[in-house]
RNA sequence: GAGCCGGUAGCUCAGCUGGUAGAGCAACGGACUUUUAAUCCGUAGGUCCUGGGUUCGAUCCCCAGCCGGCUCACCA
């Protein structure tokens, strides 16, 4: 927002009739007025010989142990005879500022929350108390002095010296907020709002929205949670190519990217699978990955380009163990993440107390259908898919992918609490084992939760030789026009001709896991740095 | 992809049947040495998303587009 653009329209037919208001050629937006005046406090600081971006501060307390340590030392009688505690020395951000002439209040913000500062001009002295007109909310400082209570009860830092940390040459977007009397309930008068921004400006939604980052710590704790229950098991953690000539172990469409010195095609990967299993094939019998997976298709509140898979394989299991597993690990993400194995999602309660109800895929949709699904045609599932409001080409479709699309439209939303969904159709699985009783079904299950697909694991196929049928009937499938079908990889065919032990495999969605247990309505919530168009100007 | 809702000051939002815009907070100047949504006096700040159209006149009505949110459908 230039001033010759302004220019050039005051130039228009604006200034056939210029109004008081309207600047004449001088005129400034206001956000640029905004920053104008902070750069030129910047420059009178440095003036009057103030460094406005300090090196270092020695802090000898967070916000949250000068409050404590003053209250035990008020609770112990330890306070002063002018009613003092210890002096700390504290550092943030400051948050609000009310000047009262020769004294002021302010707030500082830190890491572990808030705690009022009040500066007064006959303890700081003449020139360090004028030198505050040249701070800002926003601006980083580090601050020492003793503490008291005010009248109004506050416990608060007599401010007897401070130093600038850095200077904040940008208003942060802050609203104001206060407690209602009666309710308790905290009132925000206006604040940071618009939800692109926020994703966009993550650093900015950070500092204003104390809750964001509490999302951020539950989310820490439950990656956290989930390598400790695995390592618990003696699981090894691994780390396997993002970048791959072959992408493979889901149905999905990938990014593609080009390997300048090497001259070649190379995919991000859209699952870690093929991968792990060819170290089970190397004889670590128990590995895990958390990782990010790229699948380039929709973005909505349950999907984001990239996003976080936890992966594990377990050598000598088969998908009833993994099911024990899912079962434990996730109850006990839950008690490390909110301290109960029971949360509320947007209202919900979900009960994450093992065991978790099974449904048969194919029971399951047969009562939604009202039929049995063995007995009807690709052609009546298409157009049952179609009268179900299926919006999507379903003429290239096969079976496999008709059944789950009708899975999808029927029975999903309605598995609120865990529930794991077994044994799924052979033509839907192409790297599951066949099931040991039927054979057109395969050793399968997702777990929904919320209506959402949490995870996904079977007992994983080992016999090399159904693999590569099973792969060449997915290269039919594509010629028929499916585009998500899975490639033939023949390096992985190699390794399970080696032999592959019997194996439990599981992919658990990570971000919406932390949905979940964060109780955050969109994956966006839960993603720091979510992908989003670029802002006008930047990016193509 | 479809439907609904929205885009006005740095932030949060008003703006009547069409007469070229207001508030609170933030900013700037002033008063105020225990305030806490501090208060009081004053000042400044706008491509009303973009482009067309209708009209004497459009933030407002019409059309198209861009961007976002929600709901529905789908890939974890």
């Amino acid at each position: 927002m230039s001033q010759q653009t302004w220019q050039d329209r005051e130039g228009g037919q604006r200034a056939a009739s210029p109004s008081p208001h309207t600047s004449d050629g001088s005129g400034e937006s206001e956000e640029s007025h905004l920053l104008r005046t902070r750069r030129q406090k910047l420059e009178s600081l440095r003036e009057r010989g103030i460094e406005p971006f300090a090196y270092r501060f020695d802090r000898t307390h967070p916000s949250s142990r000068a409050l404590a340590g003053f209250e035990d030392a008020e609770a112990e009688g330890r306070l002063d005879d002018e009613g003092r505690g210890e002096r700390v020395r504290v550092a943030g951000r400051i948050v609000s500022w009310r000047g009262h002439g020769r004294s002021a209040f302010a707030h500082l913000e830190d890491g572990y929350g808030r705690i009022q500062l009040y500066f007064r001009l006959n303890v700081l002295g003449q020139e360090r108390f004028e030198d505050l007109e040249l701070l800002d909310l926003g601006d980083w400082l580090g601050l020492e002095g003793p503490v008291f209570r005010t009248r109004t009860g506050e416990v608060t830092v007599l401010v007897e010296s401070w130093t600038l940390l850095s200077k904040s040459l940008r208003p942060l977007p802050r609203g104001k907020e206060e407690v209602d009397a009666e309710t308790g309930e905290r009132v925000v008068h206006s604040g940071f709002a618009d939800v692109q921004s926020r994703y966009r400006q993550r650093y900015a939604d950070l500092a204003v929205n104390p809750e964001v980052r509490e999302v951020f710590r539950v989310r820490a704790r439950v990656v956290r949670s989930l390598r400790d229950f695995l390592d618990d098991r003696d699981y090894l953690e691994v780390e396997t190519p993002i970048l791959q000539p072959l992408y493979g172990g889901a149905a999905a469409r990938p990014f593609t990217t080009h390997h300048n010195a090497l001259d070649m095609k190379l995919y991000l990967r859209i699952a870690d699978e093929l991968y792990l299993k060819r170290l089970i094939v190397g004889g670590m019998e128990r590995v895990y990955e958390v990782g990010k997976d790229f699948r380039n298709e929709g973005i909505d509140r349950s999907h984001n380009p990239e996003f976080t898979m936890l992966e594990f394989y377990e050598a000598f299991a088969d998908y009833r163990d993994m099911m024990t597993l899912v079962e434990q690990m996730l109850e006990r993400a839950a008690r490390e993440a909110t301290g109960s194995p029971v949360v509320t999602y947007q209202g919900t309660e979900i009960d994450f107390s093992p065991p978790f109800r099974r449904v048969s895929f194919v029971e399951a949709l047969n009562q939604a259908l009202g039929r049995d699904l063995h007995e009807m045609t690709d052609e009546e599932l298409r157009d049952r898919a179609r009268e179900e409001g299926v919006e999507e080409r379903l003429e290239g479709m096969g079976r496999g992918r008709l059944m789950d699309k009708l899975f999808g439209a029927l029975v999903e939303e309605e598995l609120v609490d865990p529930t794991f969904v077994v044994d799924y159709p052979v033509e839907l699985s192409p790297l599951a084992k066949p099931h040991r009783e039927d054979a057109r079904l395969t050793e399968r299950f997702e777990l929904f939760v919320a209506g959402r697909e949490l995870a996904n694991a079977f007992s994983e196929l080992n016999d090399p030789l159904d693999q590569r049928a099973r792969f060449l009937g997915q290269v039919q499938l594509r010629e028929a026009g499916d585009d998500e079908t899975h490639p033939v990889d023949e390096d992985y065919l190699r390794a399970m001709e080696y032999g592959m032990p019997p194996t439990g495999g599981v992919g658990i969605g990570v971000d919406r896991l932390v949905m979940l247990l964060a109780d955050q309505p969109s994956i966006r919530d839960v993603i720091l740095f979510p992908t989003l168009r670029p802002e006008e100007g930047q990016g193509e």
